[in-house]
DNA sequence: ACTATTGGCGCG
DNA sequence: AAAGCGCGCCAATAGT
């Protein structure tokens, strides 16, 4: 059953049952609660659905018009438009609630919003794979209402390890406006290497000029080229690096910002925002913290609160996995059966190691021509045509300006109105040997775009059906629901903290640990078959139980 | 003084 | 400039 919802600046309009009524949050929370398998169907999860998590109510599933509306726009180009409301992008997004309360802009009623499910529902039942987009469609909602459940709930954080851990890499926290001492010994053992004094290593303009009057030859001040030479100068400088970036990207700035202090028992947390489909291929996306980029140095921060552990799950190789599962390429499938499916290539004697088997893949997926990829990919388009073939086809959809589609039916943005022109350029009879280089190269640039959309994508669908599944399970564990605040403390109910693109971590009381691992696992299954029926794909797990994220195995 | 871009690097 | 995909964020620098 359908809940048809509006906000309405500090209610929320809902229909329900037949009849229109105007509630607060606490009484929407109230509905959730009488009517536990209802959808509740709205414009913006992340617009309404903090405030009803906030009242207590946590729903089953949803309907998220908005992020619905965008795929399905994409995928029927030549349907009518939707309405304008739909089209409110991420900036509207994050000036969402308090804004809302005072100013409603672009209230809806509930016919409109009505209206707008109904014209959604008749794209899908008119699209070829109605099925796989109602999929895909529920995937990406039940997405959205993890994401904000995630910000609520916040990743357990220890200030404390945090703070310990910039201490010991870089001494004491220093004054405003000074380096931290370990910073400020390697910057001078760097300006005297290099016979400059006052050389600033963050400027690399100063950097790379200081180099190169060294005899260094690099045409860039990035680590991957200084590293090759020997030059005393660059231990110090690439540890430099290393230590700045820690302090600038996650310094104790980053801790005061971003972490929350504890309250009464509970442990320290992190909030970011996350924003589902906030990638084109459909992956998720943070605004704020650097949440899907925290270095693996400070998972050691990441602790579970007394009595509770975390439940850290990797998916190995998914990209690879999907794409045999989507080409029906059995012996790619085979390969990584229940295992390593690079240890898998390496034993059906495509390729001689592991890391070969990595790099050449990783060509594959990525576009890779030249180098150590350039020499294993023959090998691996013999062994494994169908899988190459499919996306060395997408490829050449790019190349002629093309979209393409992942297993659940996201369709590729087309190239922009300057793509086409430089093409057009270089195909007229007067085009010049520049201008046909430069349409060659764009072509092949979008090439590789579409085909890593195909597989990228894919596999984000398959995550978002692992996560969406395991939700559904944890929510029947631990203590009955009676305000449905799970995240408040002596709430003994496993949760979700974290979600990585293929790595999750669930927040749970100790007696529910291994429960919580078993669902996991299942859950992959789970999401296996949905999307890929009985094909004969496996996604094994790294599942560990722990009380810090960095004593999670490391794939 | 402000905003936009660049270089660089963290994550998958 | 990692050989190739997708991101976010920081300081320095360029542009206005």
């Amino acid at each position: 059953m359908d809940v048809i919802a509006a906000p309405s600046g500090a209610r929320l309009l809902v229909a329900v049952d037949g009849s229109e009524e105007r509630l607060t949050w606490e009484q929407a929370a109230d509905l959730v609660r009488t009517h536990p398998d209802a959808r509740w169907v709205w414009p913006d999860t992340i617009a309404a659905y903090p405030r009803l998590l906030a009242a207590g109510g946590r729903p089953a599933r949803c309907y998220d018009l908005r992020l619905c509306g965008r795929i399905l726009a994409q995928a029927t180009p030549d349907a009518e438009p939707g309405p304008a409301w739909l089209d409110a992008g991420p900036a509207a997004v994050a000036e969402r609630t308090l804004l809302d309360d005072l100013d409603p802009v672009g209230e809806l009623g509930l016919e409109q919003v009505a209206a707008e499910l109904a014209r959604q529902q008749g794209l899908v039942a008119a699209a070829a794979e109605a099925g796989r987009l109602r999929l895909l469609l529920a995937a990406e909602s039940a997405g959205a209402l993890i994401a904000v459940e995630m910000r609520a709930d916040g990743l357990p954080w220890s200030r404390r390890r945090h703070d310990e851990i910039l201490t010991a890499a870089l001494g004491p926290r220093p004054a405003i406006g000074y380096r931290p001492p370990v910073l400020e010994r390697l910057a001078v053992e760097i300006a005297e290497h290099l016979g400059s004094r006052q050389l600033n290593p963050d400027s690399p303009v100063e950097l790379l000029r200081a180099l190169r009057a060294n005899g260094l030859d690099v045409s860039s001040t990035s680590k991957w080229e200084i590293s090759r030479s020997d030059h005393p100068v660059v231990a110090p400088l690439l540890r430099y690096k290393k230590l700045s970036r820690l302090l600038t990207a996650n310094g104790w700035t980053w801790l005061d910002s971003w972490v929350e202090p504890g309250v009464e028992g509970r442990a320290d947390r992190f909030r970011t925002d996350y924003v589902p489909g906030g990638v084109v291929t459909g992956r998720w996306a943070t605004n704020g913290g650097g949440a899907l980029q925290i270095p693996k140095s400070l998972r050691a921060a990441v602790v579970a609160d007394p009595g509770w552990r975390l439940v850290v799950a990797d998916a190995a190789q998914i990209e690879p996995r999907v794409l045999a599962a989507m080409a029906h390429d059995t012996d790619l499938a085979e390969a990584g059966a229940d295992r390593d499916l690079y240890a898998g290539l390496v034993d059906a004697g495509v390729v001689e190691d592991r890391s070969r088997a990595k790099v050449g893949m990783l060509g594959a997926l990525y576009g890779g021509t030249t180098g150590e990829s350039g020499l294993v990919l023959p090998r691996l388009r013999q062994a494994y045509p169908r899988a190459l073939g499919m996306v060395d086809a997408a490829a050449r959809v790019g190349e002629r300006g093309g979209t393409v589609r992942t297993w659940l039916g996201r369709t590729s943005p087309p190239p922009g109105e300057a793509w086409h022109s430089v093409q057009h350029a270089a195909a007229v009879v007067e085009a010049s040997a520049g201008d046909e280089r430069r349409a060659r190269t764009q072509a092949r640039n979008w090439g590789r775009f579409t085909r890593n959309f195909v597989v990228q994508g894919t596999a984000a669908e398959w995550a978002l059906c692992w996560m969406g599944e395991l939700r559904r399970r944890l929510r029947s564990m631990g203590q009955a629901e009676h305000d449905g605040a799970a995240h408040l403390p002596g709430q003994g109910r496993p949760h979700l903290v974290f979600f990585l693109h293929d790595e999750i971590v669930v927040h749970t009381p100790t007696e529910l640990a291994d429960e919580v691992a078993a669902a996991v696992r299942e859950s992959a299954e789970t999401a296996g078959r949905l999307l890929f029926g009985s094909f004969p794909i496996t996604f094994p797990l790294d599942v560990a139980v722990v009380d810090r994220y960095d004593q999670a195995e490391d794939s």
